[in-house]
RNA sequence: GUCGCCAUCGUCUAGUCUGGUUCAGGACACCGGCCUUUCACGUCGGCAACAGGGGUUCAAAUCCCCUUGGCGACGCCA
């Protein structure tokens, strides 16, 4: 039987990290055995679902590299559907319209809580008779519609991927809500119908969905339909072990913040599918293809995981290990593939140039090449790299004041070493250590003091790649120039 | 409160099913050495955990029970 699993996000928010993880297991699933992966939207509750958190959630995938072989479905479109099926249930004396009012029900609430006991159902209207509740409903009198939960049986079991065997009480399931008053449908009923019609396999779902599961299932028997597999994914926390959400830790959970920082998708993709499952390979690196490979749903291990971020420090806005992987695939992807991320980033900065892909080609890619291998975040590139692609960079005043230490050294040496540099014949990375080395010798000075002040002079930084990589870069013609305004600007 | 789930280094995790090979392995972070007279690169090394208590057993991180802690669900939200 061909697999088919579905993405059923609500658009109530933008697409968070647990939900992206959700999506990247169905995807993983789905793809490795030939199934298909059906992307529905679950916007039954109106007044909360927005146009934005719908674009943010199918860019989010799109950014991802999750490609969806149906859909979007909206299931706002199939109100009537869900509708039809619930007075189905209704005619077969599976669901009962409950006349309670919002007092009513409060009332009893409060008297069953007063025994300890939690409400189950109302037997006033449980057991009307169908005609009676016909008439009234004729009347004009308000109800929603309740699922009947079959109380002759003793239990719901059903076996979980994850979490093994799950068994619920009967008893302990109240008989919900399928439509609203206003003959809306409600998301367990909506879900069912869809996932029916839809003739979903296999639901991989956040583990906040384990009690409806039962509920589900019940549903699943009254439909006459065999319910999926499942599989309940452990929830992503935060450092305060309380669910990751924008609402309480901020940008930090949604999947936006990641694109606009900087991240490769793969990178986040590869994070996010090791939280909660592990290849138990010692391997972290691991590609879409390989994780395609390995990924097992079975594996996924049953406990929360926390995300590690400090919102308080810069460099630990999210998760270290992520910031490290993405560090990794800067360092380590083929030049093809990064290319396209770092023309995006200088585009976005204004520091593009079309000379890049034509005549300097090849001295692009030898800058690009030289710079990854030092960043965390593709932005990096437009701001750590930026004397490499323009003459208009910042001067770090701590790097600057450390270097004028030495003020009068350079002084006299500098400009002078910038014009052996411009004697140099190749200007390859040996030659211009070997100039730099050799003038530092004859003159009796420390090499470091010109490395640097070179690198203050060249890029305004205080840290970067290799000194001889950055004159390399920058070029002949440059390096003389700038050390010459630096001199004139500082020195003197 | 009720019901359910979970519990190995600070964090992500391997090992738990099939008890001995583990005074518990890897990664991130942190600390130190080397390299670099730059560096958020690289490299080598270090710190650091089986929640607690009872069993069972020749032997328990691994099996059982209890306690504790954490999380989730208890909506005419999804």
């Amino acid at each position: 039987m061909e697999i088919r699993v579905r993405f059923a996000p609500s658009p109530t928010g933008y697409l968070h990290m647990g939900g992206a993880r959700t999506a990247i297991f169905n995807w993983l699933y789905a793809r490795q055995r030939g199934g298909k992966f059906i992307l529905r939207i679950e916007d039954t509750d109106k007044e909360r679902s927005t146009k934005e958190a719908i674009d943010a959630i199918l860019n989010g995938l799109r950014w991802l590299g999750i490609d969806w072989d149906e859909g979007p479905y909206f299931q706002s479109d199939y109100f009537n559907i869900h509708r039809e099926w619930a007075y189905n249930l209704l005619r077969e004396g599976k669901a009962y319209r409950c006349f309670a009012t919002e007092e009513e029900l409060e009332n009893l609430r409060k008297e069953l809580q007063k025994e300890k006991k939690s409400f189950k159902f109302y037997p006033k209207y449980r057991d009307l008779d169908l005609k009676e509740s016909n008439d009234m409903a004729e009347n004009g009198k308000p109800f929603v519609i309740r699922f009947k939960v079959p109380r002759e049986k003793e239990i719901v079991r059903y076996v979980d991927f994850i979490y093994g065997e799950i068994v619920k009480k009967i008893e302990e399931i109240e008989d919900f809500v399928i439509l609203r008053q206003d003959g809306t449908p409600l998301y367990n009923l909506s879900c069912v119908v869809d996932d029916i019609r839809m003739n979903i396999t296999d639901v991989i779902r956040g583990q906040d969905h384990i009690n409806n599961t039962s509920k589900q299932i019940l549903l699943y028997e009254a439909f006459g339909a065999k319910p999926p597999n499942f599989a309940h994914l452990p929830l992503i926390l935060a450092k305060d072990k309380s669910k990751l959400s924008k609402r309480k830790h901020g940008e930090v959970a949604s999947l936006t913040y990641y694109i606009n920082k900087g991240f490769i998708p793969e990178a986040l993709f590869n994070f996010l599918a090791l939280l909660g499952w592990s290849p138990k390979t010692n391997e972290e690196y691991m590609p879409k293809e390989k994780l395609l490979k390995l990924f097992d749903i079975k594996k996924v291990n049953k406990s929360n995981a926390i995300f590690n971020f400090d919102e308080k420090n810069q460099k630990e806005w999210t998760d270290k290990k992520a910031i490290w992987l993405n560090a990794q695939y800067i360092s380590k992807y083929p030049y093809e593939k990064i290319y396209p991320y770092v023309k995006e980033v200088l585009i976005k900065n204004n520091l593009w140039k079309e000379e890049y892909e034509k005549e300097k080609k090849e001295w692009f890619r030898f800058a690009i090449d030289s710079l990854r291998t030092r960043l965390h975040s593709l932005n990096e590139f437009a701001t750590l790299g930026k004397p490499f692609f323009s003459s208009e960079y910042e001067i770090n005043e701590e790097a600057l004041n450390h270097i004028l230490q030495n003020k009068e050294i350079l002084n006299e040496n500098l400009v002078e070493l910038a014009e052996e540099f411009f004697k140099n014949e190749n200007f390859e990375i040996e030659e211009i250590e070997k100039t730099l080395r050799d003038f530092a010798e004859r003159k009796n000075i420390k090499a470091g003091i010109f490395i640097g002040a070179l690198r203050v002079a060249l890029t305004g930084q205080k840290e970067g790649i290799g000194i001889f990589h950055i004159i390399k870069i920058i070029g002949k013609e440059e390096t003389k120039k700038r050390i010459e305004e630096f001199s004139k600007r500082y020195l003197i």
